[in-house]
DNA sequence: TATGAATGAGCCTTCATTCAT
DNA sequence: AATGAATGAAGGCTCATTCAT
């Protein structure tokens, strides 16, 4: 009784990211998954070989979107200043869709391997925003030294977003914009 | 430092804290610990109700350890510059020591409810540290109005290291000093 | 060899053959056959209602070619010990070709009921094979008693290229040496 | 509610040997073992670290206990004819009972290479044994040329044992016969 | 008739937890 | 109080089979 379904992999992708976004990675199982996506078991191993491969696929795609929002935004013709708002909103926004996808890309940083490769991409695409934005700040006001090891401080920004955003819900606002002023101050803006 | 009266708990306690913070709390099975600590599987039941009950013991313990020393140098008369350089250097080598308890602590934060008990311990204790640094801070320079959120503060930098210790080993020196620059940085102290 | 007029259906068969000689029944699926033959999976069920069917043809067709070498040979005007010979050499190489064919039929004769008809095809072939042997034999030298039930004989005989088969590929001359003197004996003719 | 439960480790054997004996390996599921066994599955896995090695150690003991006897006969002071009566009524007595078994270990042989092992340690204790029936025919009789390949020899006379074991059950004695003539026969005792 | 995606029962294995000793 | 064997639910994954196109 094989049904015939439209856009499987997109509804995997999608019940994949709600589904590890709220439990992780460990917490999830697949049957979870494919009761989510609406299909199968078997059938979600007919598009990813493993339950591993289907997350960091997850991840992939998840942080995909968010790129292409930041990205417009890095390329736009806004101050620096309202750069920095509008990113601080977006990535406050993604990251709190997501949590266990963000916090599982930590965790398995630890123990996988394989995922090195995986945030690497993702951790290269942050650091040339980042490297945007620095720039822009440095024609302004030239000089950070030490600070100025993008690498480093692309993560730190990821990161103060994630954590910041495992908190209450109602001071989203309040975040926001210490948020925005911790990266001003942190690329010398204030 | 609390003493521990009882050798068992103490021997599991440091099983515990070995072992996890190698494996993470997934990849920690109660055998493993129990083997570690020269003890029953059994034996550790008696100590602590469940698994998870236990890795909040140890995760307590083991930011116990660490915040004896902070304080010692959070109290001491040296130049506030000096104190922040010790700051970094040491929750750099305690989080390393443990790498697995500090990315769970993250992980839990998401699906566990109990846990924010945990966290807040640690967090407040955290913020009583920041505090400390910051009112040094202020009476030297006294304007840091949105930053002045120690909560928010003292996580990110918990996070910072947490995510830079993840990184490569050999660039421990360089880490570090881009810490302590960061930590300046965030307090007015550059 | 009756001839396959069926494209597809031929393709199976060889596809099958090809694959369930190497890995065995349990070890092929149904998808490793289908693409060997170059067709889809539902296709095989066009022609077979199930793997178990379809592995019962296989086998039957992979012995139909063997047979019909032994036959021409068993109906030559070769002497008697010629014929062993051949017939040895026979057997060995087309066994050896499909080891998985003939392990399998083993395993299914003690799970599967329904392999005994399919067996026993086979054996009665055999055994007509061997009685040729055996009467030419007799006009020779006519005194084998209890060694004459020949279908336990021809039983043995497979068996014994079965296994000598399974050993290592160096000796395989010291090996048809080996069998056909065993044959001869058997056969009261050395 | 863990009960306590006296002699595991045997239950499990023989409840392996009961049932691989007569599904075969592919066909037995480790749930079948356990509540044959009158134990929880994971308690299987308290003795073994998977399903083959437990198949393993089932046919090693399967088979030790055959050895055992078949020792006892090699080394008694009966006469060869004797001797060679009794060992096929053993042989085909245990074979008869652990049918599977003796087929797995054919399969197997095929596919996987960790049992080579297995299989040698068996096939050196049958060559010893068939050896000192040999020495026994020499001694009377000295003339056995290529048959006297012992090696070669074993393993026909354990296959002729499982192939004819296969057939129906009605015709034991005469297949006991049979093959007790055949084995005098290869061994030039006729 | 051919296709191949969808199905889901079922398998092996793990491991937190229990409890008789 | 300590032991550690027993438990069994649950998870990842496979694959023969079906059926809408």
């Amino acid at each position: 009784m094989p049904k015939v379904i439209d856009d499987v992999e997109k509804r995997i992708q999608e019940a994949g990211i709600k589904v590890f976004s709220v439990r992780g990675y460990v917490d999830t199982d697949m049957k979870t998954i494919a009761k989510e996506a609406g299909i199968a078991v078997g059938t979600l191993y007919n598009y990813y070989p493993s339950k591993k491969e289907l997350f960091f696929n997850i991840l992939e795609i998840s942080w995909e979107e968010t790129f292409f929002q930041l990205d417009k935004i890095a390329n736009s013709q806004k101050p620096l200043d309202k750069k920095i708002d509008l990113f601080v909103d977006i990535l406050y926004k993604e990251i709190n869709k997501r949590q266990g996808l963000g916090f599982e890309l930590i965790r398995f940083n630890n123990t996988d391997p394989q995922i090195k490769t995986e945030l690497d991409k993702i951790n290269q695409r942050f650091e040339k925003l980042i490297l945007v934005l620095i720039q822009e700040a440095d024609s302004e006001e030239a000089e950070h030294k030490l600070l100025s090891e993008e690498a480093k401080l692309s993560k730190l920004v990821v990161l103060s977003l994630l954590v910041l955003n495992s908190d209450c819900e109602k001071e989203q606002k309040k975040d926001k914009e210490f948020l925005a002023a911790f990266v001003k101050r942190i690329l010398y803006l204030d």
